[in-house]
DNA sequence: ATCGGCTCGCGCAA
DNA sequence: TGCGCGAAGCCGAT
């Protein structure tokens, strides 16, 4: 009978093993389970699945298990589902299993493995706290051994244990190993190809499902991994090149559009980044977007992992909460409800265009995503209320709602978080960095956003 | 138009 | 222990 520690290489920084033991021989598949990484192409926990299932002389079964996350709404979860549909017409070509369930993980998924005589079960792995607590909740119901495959950054988490300070600090220790982690992906077929399964009709689990259902799907985002590669490849044919020279187009108009791709794991920033390594951009425009693509974003996983307040006020650094709090007491001289905010009633034209935008489209581009937080403070009593509502809207709105980025791109713009400070010290925001128009100007031109996202206008009443 | 200085704390050199 | 330097700024001097 061979144990689950003999088949993997335990050296390897991107496979965490939650249970470890014996493997049952009469088992008759592997299971795996979706919930990260929901792609059927490009994934490496899918590949891992594959070489347990070959070395066993199994076929493999996917899983992915359905439940309303906190804050849950019907865009974020539309645009999942479009995103489940691709997974299970990929797998299939794959030769894998599909099977959707829904209920909580810790039910579901030890309950399959039993339905299913799984020998062991391959997972993903997730930054946030929901995602991880299911994880080490499964782990903990099941009597076979477990692997997790850290299969959504270029270079393994579990290579920066502590929490990062700033960008400086994680990014020569992911320059040391880069070479060794930034590859392509093969799609292997297991040998023994699965029966098929049929999966439940995702649109009847959706309608069941406790949601909320006021926030649209958006009309501008549809999921999956199809559309995710085609936007990679638009953005690496027609906007790279320009990506880090032309400053009017640059990080506003032309950014990736990736983030709610990369949210749901509908395309992993390992192959988006390896397709803009291998581009024949220049060799700026590359390290630009390379940064962005690697070193920025596992600064925000890393933050995710390493800090357990990565989602509120108690997350920015010490001297953040000094000079915020020097300046608690400060007069606000304008100070706008939530629900003001949410509909974009304030005097800043540029903020509510911004709001607009996140509202209707549950996206915005990532430098007009710090302007709005900047301004929360600015307009609500404290800090820490600026932060909540910043995080409050930002997950109800954005399709990529709940992500490591957006949090720390929150901590960043209220709190200095993996910032330095600014002086000159000034009222309410003290030394935190402030963002105004001269910055903004310098990308794009804030009255031709402010035109794109114009007031709608309520429809006259026919009388 | 460009440039230095502003403050803080990490990480490395010594 | 000292020193260089930094997620996207701002202000004032030149």
């Amino acid at each position: 009978m061979p144990n689950i520690e003999s088949l993997v290489n335990q050296e390897d920084a991107r496979i965490e093993l939650l249970r470890g033991g014996d493997i049952d021989e009469s088992a008759a598949c592997v299971l795996l389970w979706i919930s990260r990484s929901q792609r059927a192409y490009g994934n490496l926990a899918v590949n891992l699945a594959v070489e347990l299932a070959d070395k066993l002389g199994l076929p493999v079964v996917a899983a992915f298990c359905l439940t309303a996350y906190p804050s849950a709404t019907l865009r974020a979860y539309a645009f999942m589902a479009e995103g489940l549909e691709d997974v299970g017409h990929g797998l299939a070509k794959r030769k894998i299993g599909w099977i959707v369930r829904s209920g909580e993980p810790a039910e579901v998924i030890p309950q399959l493995a039993k339905e299913l005589n799984a020998a062991l079960i391959v997972g993903d792995q997730a930054p946030d706290r929901t995602g991880r607590g299911w994880r080490t909740e499964v782990a903990g119901r099941i009597s076979i051994p477990m692997l997790a495959v850290d299969a959504d950054v270029v270079v393994p988490s579990s290579l920066f244990p502590k929490e990062e300070w700033a960008p400086r600090t994680i990014r020569p220790k992911i320059g040391r190993v880069l070479d060794d982690y930034l590859t392509s992906i093969p799609d292997p077929v297991p040998r023994r190809h699965a029966q098929k399964l049929k999966a439940l009709d995702l649109t009847e689990l959706l309608d069941n499902l406790d949601i909320d259902r006021s926030v649209e799907p958006s009309p501008r985002f549809k999921g999956g991994q199809t559309v995710a590669r085609r936007e990679l490849h638009h953005f690496v044919d027609h906007r790279l090149a320009t990506y880090d020279t032309d400053r009017n187009r640059s990080d506003i108009n032309g950014s990736s559009n990736l983030s709610p791709y990369l949210h749901f794991g509908d395309i992993s920033s390992l192959e988006v980044a390896f397709a803009v390594r291998n581009s024949d951009a220049e060799a700026v425009a590359i390290d630009s977007y390379i940064n962005e693509v690697i070193v920025q974003r596992e600064l925000t996983v890393n933050f995710a992992l390493r800090n357990p307040n990565y989602d509120t006020f108690d997350g920015i650094p010490d001297w953040g909460k000094t000079t915020l709090a020097r300046h608690a007491g400060d007069p606000r001289p304008v100070i706008y409800t939530r629900a003001e905010l949410e509909a974009g009633r304030t005097d800043d034209l540029l903020w509510n265009a911004c709001q607009r935008q996140m509202v209707r489209e549950g996206y915005l581009p990532n430098r007009l995503r710090m302007y709005w937080a900047k301004q929360l403070p600015l307009w609500t009593k404290s800090a820490e209320d600026a932060f909540a509502i910043a995080v409050a809207l930002n997950d109800r709105y954005f399709i990529d709602g709940r992500d490591p980025s957006g949090y720390a791109g929150i901590a960043w713009s209220i709190g200095g978080r993996h910032d330095r400070p600014f002086p000159p010290e000034r009222p309410i925001t003290g030394l935190v960095r402030r963002m105004g128009m001269n910055a903004l100007k310098k990308h794009f031109n804030p009255q031709d956003y402010i035109d794109q996202w114009p007031v709608e206008t309520p429809t006259e009443p026919v009388q």
